[in-house]
DNA sequence: TGTTAAATCCGGGCCGGTTT
DNA sequence: AAACCGGCCCGGATTTAACA
Protein backbone atom coordinates (compact mmCIF):
# COMPACT_ATOMS: atom_id res chain seq x y z
CA UNK A 1 0.00 0.00 0.00
CA UNK A 2 2.99 2.36 1.27
CA UNK A 3 4.46 1.57 -1.74
CA UNK A 4 1.71 2.29 -4.43
CA UNK A 5 1.40 5.57 -2.50
CA UNK A 6 5.03 6.42 -3.05
CA UNK A 7 4.68 5.13 -6.13
CA UNK A 8 2.39 7.79 -7.18
CA UNK A 9 3.62 10.73 -5.46
CA UNK A 10 6.90 10.32 -7.23
CA UNK A 11 4.72 9.86 -10.65
CA UNK A 12 3.10 13.12 -9.43
CA UNK A 13 6.72 14.33 -8.62
CA UNK A 14 7.88 13.69 -12.60
CA UNK A 15 4.85 15.50 -13.58
CA UNK A 16 5.28 18.71 -11.94
CA UNK A 17 9.20 18.81 -12.99
CA UNK A 18 7.76 18.25 -16.66
CA UNK A 19 5.71 20.77 -16.10
CA UNK A 20 7.87 23.46 -15.15
CA UNK A 21 10.30 21.99 -18.15
CA UNK A 22 7.65 23.19 -20.51
CA UNK A 23 6.97 26.16 -18.81
CA UNK A 24 10.19 27.03 -19.05
CA UNK A 25 10.18 26.52 -22.58
CA UNK A 26 7.11 28.11 -23.56
CA UNK A 27 8.27 31.30 -21.08
CA UNK A 28 11.49 31.00 -23.14
CA UNK A 29 11.92 34.86 -23.57
CA UNK A 30 12.66 34.77 -27.22
CA UNK A 31 9.77 37.15 -28.28
CA UNK A 32 9.11 40.56 -29.15
CA UNK A 33 6.54 43.41 -30.01
CA UNK A 34 7.53 45.61 -33.28
CA UNK A 35 5.40 47.77 -34.92
CA UNK A 36 5.12 48.88 -38.65
CA UNK A 37 5.06 52.83 -39.49
CA UNK A 38 5.35 55.16 -42.44
CA UNK A 39 9.22 56.29 -42.67
CA UNK A 40 8.34 59.72 -43.97
CA UNK A 41 5.67 60.48 -41.60
CA UNK A 42 6.50 58.46 -38.61
CA UNK A 43 3.06 57.10 -38.53
CA UNK A 44 2.61 53.85 -36.80
CA UNK A 45 -0.10 51.60 -38.57
CA UNK A 46 0.16 48.25 -37.46
CA UNK A 47 1.54 46.76 -34.26
CA UNK A 48 2.03 43.07 -33.88
CA UNK A 49 3.91 40.41 -31.98
CA UNK A 50 5.86 37.56 -33.09
CA UNK A 51 9.56 35.27 -32.57
CA UNK A 52 11.98 34.96 -35.26
CA UNK A 53 11.71 36.99 -38.20
CA UNK A 54 7.49 37.25 -38.35
CA UNK A 55 7.78 41.04 -38.52
CA UNK A 56 9.41 40.89 -41.79
CA UNK A 57 7.41 38.46 -43.36
CA UNK A 58 3.84 37.16 -44.26
CA UNK A 59 0.96 39.57 -45.16
CA UNK A 60 -1.42 40.92 -42.60
CA UNK A 61 -4.25 42.52 -43.56
CA UNK A 62 -6.03 43.97 -46.68
CA UNK A 63 -5.65 47.48 -44.77
CA UNK A 64 -2.23 47.27 -43.60
CA UNK A 65 -1.30 45.70 -47.06
CA UNK A 66 -3.05 48.80 -48.73
CA UNK A 67 -0.24 50.94 -46.57
CA UNK A 68 2.77 49.10 -47.06
CA UNK A 69 1.83 49.31 -51.02
CA UNK A 70 1.12 53.04 -50.49
CA UNK A 71 3.96 54.35 -48.89
CA UNK A 72 7.53 53.58 -47.62
CA UNK A 73 7.87 51.83 -44.18
CA UNK A 74 10.08 50.23 -41.99
CA UNK A 75 9.83 47.50 -39.05
CA UNK A 76 10.37 49.26 -35.74
CA UNK A 77 11.52 46.68 -32.43
CA UNK A 78 9.17 47.68 -29.58
CA UNK A 79 10.47 45.46 -26.73
CA UNK A 80 12.44 42.23 -27.27
CA UNK A 81 13.47 39.37 -25.19
CA UNK A 82 10.48 38.83 -23.49
CA UNK A 83 8.20 36.47 -23.05
CA UNK A 84 4.58 35.21 -24.91
CA UNK A 85 2.71 36.24 -22.42
CA UNK A 86 4.73 39.33 -21.85
CA UNK A 87 4.67 40.39 -25.60
CA UNK A 88 1.37 39.72 -25.72
CA UNK A 89 0.34 41.86 -22.97
CA UNK A 90 2.85 44.80 -24.29
CA UNK A 91 1.12 44.65 -27.78
CA UNK A 92 -2.17 45.02 -26.29
CA UNK A 93 -1.07 48.17 -24.15
CA UNK A 94 0.78 49.26 -27.05
CA UNK A 95 -2.20 49.13 -29.12
CA UNK A 96 -4.94 50.63 -26.83
CA UNK A 97 -2.49 53.46 -25.85
CA UNK A 98 -2.54 54.02 -29.92
CA UNK A 99 -6.13 53.90 -30.39
CA UNK A 100 -6.51 56.28 -27.21
CA UNK A 101 -4.00 58.48 -28.92
CA UNK A 102 -6.17 58.45 -31.97
CA UNK A 103 -3.45 56.54 -34.14
CA UNK A 104 -5.66 54.59 -36.92
CA UNK A 105 -4.21 51.42 -36.88
CA UNK A 106 -5.19 49.22 -39.12
CA UNK A 107 -4.87 46.21 -36.50
CA UNK A 108 -8.02 43.98 -37.09
CA UNK A 109 -7.17 41.59 -33.85
CA UNK A 110 -5.99 43.26 -31.08
CA UNK A 111 -3.16 41.32 -29.60
CA UNK A 112 -2.99 39.79 -32.98
CA UNK A 113 -4.15 36.19 -31.62
CA UNK A 114 -4.50 33.99 -34.54
CA UNK A 115 -7.73 32.71 -33.98
CA UNK A 116 -7.83 28.54 -33.94
CA UNK A 117 -9.98 27.29 -36.29
CA UNK A 118 -12.42 26.65 -34.35
CA UNK A 119 -12.92 30.11 -33.18
CA UNK A 120 -12.53 31.25 -36.13
CA UNK A 121 -15.63 29.35 -37.30
CA UNK A 122 -17.20 30.52 -34.04
CA UNK A 123 -16.76 33.96 -35.27
CA UNK A 124 -17.46 33.49 -38.93
CA UNK A 125 -20.88 31.97 -37.24
CA UNK A 126 -21.27 34.83 -35.13
CA UNK A 127 -21.28 37.39 -37.61
CA UNK A 128 -23.17 35.85 -40.22
CA UNK A 129 -26.11 35.83 -37.28
CA UNK A 130 -25.47 39.47 -37.34
CA UNK A 131 -25.32 39.95 -41.04
CA UNK A 132 -28.90 38.13 -41.30
CA UNK A 133 -29.86 40.00 -38.44
CA UNK A 134 -29.38 42.94 -40.46
CA UNK A 135 -26.86 44.35 -37.50
CA UNK A 136 -23.88 44.33 -39.72
CA UNK A 137 -23.41 45.54 -43.61
CA UNK A 138 -20.33 42.79 -44.82
CA UNK A 139 -19.72 40.00 -47.45
CA UNK A 140 -18.70 37.07 -47.34
CA UNK A 141 -15.34 37.99 -48.90
CA UNK A 142 -15.59 41.41 -45.98
CA UNK A 143 -15.55 38.30 -43.42
CA UNK A 144 -12.63 36.23 -45.00
CA UNK A 145 -10.39 39.60 -45.20
CA UNK A 146 -11.34 40.08 -41.27
CA UNK A 147 -10.95 36.70 -40.12
CA UNK A 148 -7.68 36.21 -42.61
CA UNK A 149 -9.60 32.82 -43.76
CA UNK A 150 -10.25 31.49 -47.55
CA UNK A 151 -13.22 32.62 -48.90
CA UNK A 152 -14.90 29.56 -49.65
CA UNK A 153 -14.18 28.16 -46.51
CA UNK A 154 -16.19 31.08 -45.26
CA UNK A 155 -18.95 30.29 -47.81
CA UNK A 156 -19.03 26.48 -46.62
CA UNK A 157 -18.88 27.43 -42.87
CA UNK A 158 -22.08 29.27 -43.70
CA UNK A 159 -23.46 27.14 -45.77
CA UNK A 160 -22.49 23.94 -45.46
CA UNK A 161 -23.62 21.66 -42.46
CA UNK A 162 -19.86 20.30 -41.93
CA UNK A 163 -19.56 23.05 -38.62
CA UNK A 164 -23.11 22.43 -37.19
CA UNK A 165 -21.55 20.93 -34.45
CA UNK A 166 -19.88 24.18 -33.68
CA UNK A 167 -21.22 27.13 -32.11
CA UNK A 168 -21.38 30.91 -32.88
CA UNK A 169 -18.60 32.52 -30.63
CA UNK A 170 -18.60 36.19 -30.17
CA UNK A 171 -14.93 37.57 -30.87
CA UNK A 172 -12.76 40.27 -29.39
CA UNK A 173 -12.57 42.77 -31.18
CA UNK A 174 -16.44 43.06 -31.74
CA UNK A 175 -16.38 46.95 -30.95
CA UNK A 176 -13.99 48.14 -33.94
CA UNK A 177 -16.13 45.06 -36.14
CA UNK A 178 -20.05 46.83 -35.51
CA UNK A 179 -18.12 50.30 -36.09
CA UNK A 180 -16.57 49.50 -39.00
CA UNK A 181 -19.55 47.16 -40.56
CA UNK A 182 -22.76 48.56 -39.32
CA UNK A 183 -25.50 48.37 -41.71
CA UNK A 184 -25.63 52.27 -41.44
CA UNK A 185 -22.06 53.04 -42.18
CA UNK A 186 -21.27 54.82 -45.29
CA UNK A 187 -18.77 53.87 -48.28
CA UNK A 188 -15.83 56.11 -49.31
CA UNK A 189 -18.19 57.96 -51.44
CA UNK A 190 -20.36 58.28 -49.16
CA UNK A 191 -18.12 59.97 -46.77
CA UNK A 192 -16.90 62.23 -49.07
CA UNK A 193 -20.34 63.28 -49.74
CA UNK A 194 -21.75 63.70 -46.40
CA UNK A 195 -18.16 65.67 -45.56
CA UNK A 196 -18.75 68.18 -48.88
CA UNK A 197 -22.41 68.67 -46.83
CA UNK A 198 -20.44 69.36 -44.02
CA UNK A 199 -18.76 72.09 -45.23
CA UNK A 200 -21.04 73.60 -47.22
CA UNK A 201 -23.35 74.32 -43.96
CA UNK A 202 -20.07 75.99 -43.29
CA UNK A 203 -20.01 78.05 -46.25
CA UNK A 204 -23.44 78.49 -45.70
CA UNK A 205 -22.94 80.00 -42.36
CA UNK A 206 -19.70 81.47 -43.05
CA UNK A 207 -17.53 79.98 -41.05
CA UNK A 208 -15.65 79.17 -43.77
CA UNK A 209 -14.50 80.99 -47.25
CA UNK A 210 -14.31 79.17 -50.23
CA UNK A 211 -16.51 78.36 -53.41
CA UNK A 212 -18.24 75.73 -54.16
CA UNK A 213 -16.12 75.46 -57.00
CA UNK A 214 -12.93 75.36 -54.69
CA UNK A 215 -15.04 72.98 -52.89
CA UNK A 216 -15.27 70.80 -55.81
CA UNK A 217 -11.73 70.93 -56.83
CA UNK A 218 -10.77 69.90 -52.64
CA UNK A 219 -12.95 66.66 -53.01
CA UNK A 220 -12.12 66.25 -56.41
CA UNK A 221 -15.81 65.98 -57.83
CA UNK A 222 -17.28 68.51 -60.21
CA UNK A 223 -19.13 71.66 -59.16
CA UNK A 224 -21.87 70.04 -60.70
CA UNK A 225 -21.48 67.32 -58.33
CA UNK A 226 -21.32 69.96 -55.61
CA UNK A 227 -24.45 71.68 -56.87
CA UNK A 228 -26.37 68.63 -57.05
CA UNK A 229 -25.21 67.85 -53.52
CA UNK A 230 -26.05 71.12 -51.95
CA UNK A 231 -30.05 70.99 -53.46
CA UNK A 232 -30.37 67.29 -52.73
CA UNK A 233 -30.99 65.87 -56.15
CA UNK A 234 -28.42 63.24 -55.18
CA UNK A 235 -27.40 61.66 -51.93
CA UNK A 236 -30.16 63.16 -50.32
CA UNK A 237 -30.42 60.45 -47.78
CA UNK A 238 -26.47 60.94 -46.58
CA UNK A 239 -26.31 62.91 -43.36
CA UNK A 240 -23.30 65.76 -42.99
CA UNK A 241 -20.47 64.28 -41.70
CA UNK A 242 -17.62 65.83 -40.69
CA UNK A 243 -14.45 65.41 -42.09
CA UNK A 244 -11.58 63.95 -40.41
CA UNK A 245 -9.55 66.39 -41.37
CA UNK A 246 -11.63 69.18 -40.85
CA UNK A 247 -8.98 71.27 -38.88
CA UNK A 248 -7.18 71.43 -42.05
CA UNK A 249 -9.68 73.10 -44.13
CA UNK A 250 -10.13 75.41 -41.70
CA UNK A 251 -6.87 76.34 -42.10
CA UNK A 252 -7.15 76.51 -45.63
CA UNK A 253 -10.11 78.18 -45.97
CA UNK A 254 -9.86 80.89 -42.57
CA UNK A 255 -12.40 83.22 -42.66
CA UNK A 256 -10.47 86.09 -41.52
CA UNK A 257 -7.85 86.08 -43.85
CA UNK A 258 -7.51 88.75 -46.19
CA UNK A 259 -6.29 88.79 -49.93
CA UNK A 260 -4.80 91.37 -51.06
CA UNK A 261 -7.47 93.06 -53.32
CA UNK A 262 -9.99 92.68 -50.40
CA UNK A 263 -6.93 94.66 -48.92
CA UNK A 264 -7.55 97.17 -51.15
CA UNK A 265 -10.84 97.40 -51.25
CA UNK A 266 -11.30 97.73 -47.16
CA UNK A 267 -8.66 101.13 -47.36
CA UNK A 268 -11.23 102.36 -49.85
CA UNK A 269 -13.95 101.68 -47.43
CA UNK A 270 -11.55 103.13 -44.92
CA UNK A 271 -10.67 106.44 -46.62
CA UNK A 272 -13.66 107.04 -47.69
CA UNK A 273 -15.54 106.92 -43.82
CA UNK A 274 -12.63 109.00 -42.24
CA UNK A 275 -13.51 111.66 -45.40
CA UNK A 276 -16.96 111.37 -44.86
CA UNK A 277 -16.30 112.46 -41.10
CA UNK A 278 -14.09 114.91 -42.49
CA UNK A 279 -10.89 114.28 -41.20
CA UNK A 280 -9.78 113.02 -44.44
CA UNK A 281 -10.31 115.83 -47.45
CA UNK A 282 -9.64 113.45 -50.17
CA UNK A 283 -11.37 113.33 -54.05
CA UNK A 284 -11.82 109.94 -55.60
CA UNK A 285 -8.94 110.47 -57.35
CA UNK A 286 -6.73 111.30 -54.71
CA UNK A 287 -8.06 108.20 -53.10
CA UNK A 288 -7.18 106.56 -56.16
CA UNK A 289 -3.67 107.53 -56.94
CA UNK A 290 -2.62 106.90 -53.06
CA UNK A 291 -4.00 102.75 -53.68
CA UNK A 292 -2.95 102.76 -57.31
CA UNK A 293 -6.68 101.83 -58.25
CA UNK A 294 -8.99 103.80 -60.49
CA UNK A 295 -11.03 106.97 -59.10
CA UNK A 296 -13.90 104.53 -61.28
CA UNK A 297 -13.57 102.16 -58.75
CA UNK A 298 -13.10 104.35 -55.71
CA UNK A 299 -16.58 105.95 -57.02
CA UNK A 300 -18.21 102.64 -56.61
CA UNK A 301 -17.77 102.84 -53.19
CA UNK A 302 -19.32 106.23 -52.63
CA UNK A 303 -22.54 105.88 -54.39
CA UNK A 304 -25.67 107.32 -53.29
CA UNK A 305 -28.03 104.11 -54.75
CA UNK A 306 -27.52 101.59 -52.21
CA UNK A 307 -28.50 98.69 -54.61
CA UNK A 308 -25.32 99.31 -56.42
CA UNK A 309 -23.42 100.20 -53.80
CA UNK A 310 -19.73 97.87 -53.52
CA UNK A 311 -19.61 97.04 -49.83
CA UNK A 312 -16.20 95.48 -47.99
CA UNK A 313 -15.14 94.95 -44.86
CA UNK A 314 -12.73 97.78 -43.44
CA UNK A 315 -9.27 97.30 -44.11
CA UNK A 316 -6.87 99.40 -41.84
CA UNK A 317 -3.73 100.72 -44.19
CA UNK A 318 -0.67 99.99 -43.36
CA UNK A 319 2.16 102.45 -42.21
CA UNK A 320 3.41 103.22 -46.04
CA UNK A 321 -0.38 103.71 -46.31
CA UNK A 322 -0.83 106.08 -44.00
CA UNK A 323 2.21 108.16 -44.50
CA UNK A 324 0.47 108.78 -48.03
CA UNK A 325 -2.66 109.91 -46.38
CA UNK A 326 -0.59 112.97 -44.32
CA UNK A 327 -0.98 115.62 -46.48
CA UNK A 328 -4.61 114.83 -46.62
CA UNK A 329 -5.59 115.31 -43.63
CA UNK A 330 -7.90 118.24 -42.28
CA UNK A 331 -6.39 120.46 -39.99
CA UNK A 332 -8.65 121.91 -37.46
C1' DT B 1 -25.33 58.69 -60.56
C1' DG B 2 -22.07 61.00 -62.84
C1' DT B 3 -20.16 63.69 -66.99
C1' DT B 4 -20.13 67.38 -70.07
C1' DA B 5 -21.43 71.40 -72.24
C1' DA B 6 -24.37 75.10 -72.36
C1' DA B 7 -27.28 78.49 -69.94
C1' DT B 8 -27.81 81.54 -66.36
C1' DC B 9 -26.51 84.28 -62.57
C1' DC B 10 -23.96 87.78 -60.51
C1' DG B 11 -20.47 90.90 -59.07
C1' DG B 12 -16.49 93.70 -60.55
C1' DG B 13 -15.01 97.14 -63.21
C1' DC B 14 -15.30 100.77 -66.61
C1' DC B 15 -17.55 104.32 -69.30
C1' DG B 16 -20.02 108.32 -70.97
C1' DG B 17 -23.64 111.42 -70.38
C1' DT B 18 -25.60 114.30 -66.98
C1' DT B 19 -25.91 116.76 -62.67
C1' DT B 20 -23.98 119.15 -58.76
C1' DA C 1 -13.85 119.67 -61.64
C1' DA C 2 -15.90 116.23 -59.29
C1' DA C 3 -19.71 113.38 -58.34
C1' DC C 4 -23.61 110.74 -59.72
C1' DC C 5 -25.95 107.18 -62.21
C1' DG C 6 -27.57 103.87 -65.58
C1' DG C 7 -25.68 100.95 -69.09
C1' DC C 8 -22.77 97.49 -70.49
C1' DC C 9 -19.25 93.97 -70.87
C1' DC C 10 -16.44 90.41 -68.97
C1' DG C 11 -15.51 86.38 -66.64
C1' DG C 12 -15.97 83.31 -62.83
C1' DA C 13 -19.36 80.60 -60.21
C1' DT C 14 -23.29 78.02 -60.25
C1' DT C 15 -27.09 75.66 -62.13
C1' DT C 16 -29.44 73.23 -65.65
C1' DA C 17 -30.18 70.01 -69.36
C1' DA C 18 -28.94 66.31 -72.17
C1' DC C 19 -27.12 62.13 -72.17
C1' DA C 20 -24.21 57.68 -70.98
Amino acid sequence: MSDINEENIINTELEAIQNTESDLINNYKEYYVYEYYIEESNEVFYVGKGKGNRAWKDVRNPECEKIKAEYEWKVRIVEEGITEDEALSIERDLIEKYRASGVMLTNIMPGGVKPTEKEAIGYVKYLSFLVEKGVLQMSLVDISNLLLLNQSTVWQIVNSEHYTDIDPLLPENINEIIHKYHVNSYTDDQIRVGNIKYILDLIEKDVLKLSQAQLAEYYEVTPSNVSSIKKGKTHANVPLLIPDNVGDIFKRFDVFYVSEEEKIRGMIMFIIRLRNEGILRMTNRDIGRVLEVSDYLVAEFNRTNEDRKYVAKEYRPDAEIMAKLIPYFVVK
